[in-house]
DNA sequence: ATTGAATGTAAACAAATTGTAAACAAATTA
DNA sequence: TAATTTGTTTACAATTTGTTTACATTCAAT
């Protein structure tokens, strides 16, 4: 299920967007400012924000910034929410990395059909819950592995990069874009680790569904 | 550079976005109708279309509608110029896959900001690129090279190489232009080694598919 | 046709990359 | 706390890739 953080320090926004949103079945959080926005979209990672752009604290604006140079929550879709139609306005809230904009007074319709839009643009690459390729069949939420319909168990780390991987079969993914995505830019490992981890993939799904491009990295066969 | 078609059937409208846009350095492509627009997408392959929502011929909805059901133009981005704002038009413009909007009149700090800021947007998921000539298909994400529609392994410098001249077919690049681009400038190694990379090419794509220009370098065949 | 420079090509060698096992460290669980 | 699992590093072997060299061949200008 798709989460939406919404970011509103007016209550009665908030419920409005929330109940609509709820009944078209996403999963709803909500934050009064950005501050507690931010540190929400960290321990969340919703798919989609919806953020006022005035508020206390932090405005939408300063939170869209923050999350954008965060390259871990740097792929959530942003939608800004605004009264105010200046120019000014939207050439910061663009400029920060903003998606998208609502503009107040809300209309149900218009919001459901863009929020939905929004969401079928960006979905064409992830935040899929299960993932099937060959006999290889990945589920998120339960944090399973089933090759030919049996269970496996992988480790955390492996696991991790299996569903990176599968994500695009085909696609080529860097040592460096695995320590991005696997580890975070933050936390430092020497490259051959994840070497090893894809040395006991292998042994567990079989040798052949991980490719190696050398000088480059890893890929899923197609 | 970024390629934009713009469709319009006012040419004042043409010349207004044309203008503002070839100051900041995209390439512009116009069209006067739907049914134009449609074929030079096909034709430019343009990374960006602007379109206006009313037109003769075909508007701009049915016009979204066919590219996004041709899967090999499925990856340009959409945005839509309209007077109006009535929901049920931007409804059905979302629906038909549109990915932003631009309402008239169209203000030109606006127009910059909105199309840089959604072509940045849009680059972050998807710099993928295919190079397709003759019987051989290059492609960047999956490091793959077919011929023929089998694949084939390079190595990497095979595959630079090839991603190099297979960019213009035709083109003559010398020693010197492949050294600096394959190799980079701070990296010395003797001129020859790409005769024998061009060399181990051709043992795989075929002899015919580059050409010797005695003298000066190498080409693609046309 | 002759000549000389440029290129083709095979082979030898050098360098880089990866597979893999094993040792060790850290985290988790009983 | 001890036992177990998971994660990381390291070392070394195997393999692939990259570079140079030497000699053969081609091509264009004379």
């Amino acid at each position: 299920m798709k989460k939406i953080l919404i970011v509103d320090d007016e209550k009665d926004i908030l419920d409005f967007l929330s109940y609509n949103l709820k009944k078209e079945g996403f999963s709803i959080y909500t934050a009064s400012d950005g501050l507690e926005g931010l540190e929400k979209t960290k321990k969340i990672k919703p798919d989609l924000i919806i953020v006022d752009l005035m508020m206390p604290k932090m405005n939408g604006i300063e939170m869209c910034e923050n999350i954008r140079n965060d390259k871990k929550l740097s792929n959530v879709i942003i939608l800004f929410l605004t009264a105010r139609s200046e120019d000014y306005t939207q050439i910061a809230a663009l400029d920060s990395g903003a998606d998208d904009f609502l503009k107040k007074p809300i209309k149900p319709k218009l919001l459901i059909s863009k929020v939905k839009s929004i969401m079928r643009r960006f979905s064409l690459n992830k935040n899929l819950k299960n993932y099937i390729h060959k006999d290889v069949e990945l589920d998120i939420e339960k944090y399973s592995v089933k090759i030919k319909g049996d269970n496996i168990k992988l480790a955390r780390k492996e696991f991790d990069l299996l569903k990176l991987l599968i994500n695009q079969p085909g696609k080529v993914y860097t040592r460096e874009e695995i320590l991005n995505d696997v580890w975070g830019n933050d936390i430092h490992v020497v490259d051959r680790t994840i070497d090893v981890h894809i040395n006991r993939l292998r042994d567990k799904l079989g040798q052949k569904f991980i490719e190696t491009i050398k000088g480059i990295g890893y890929k899923i066969c197609e």
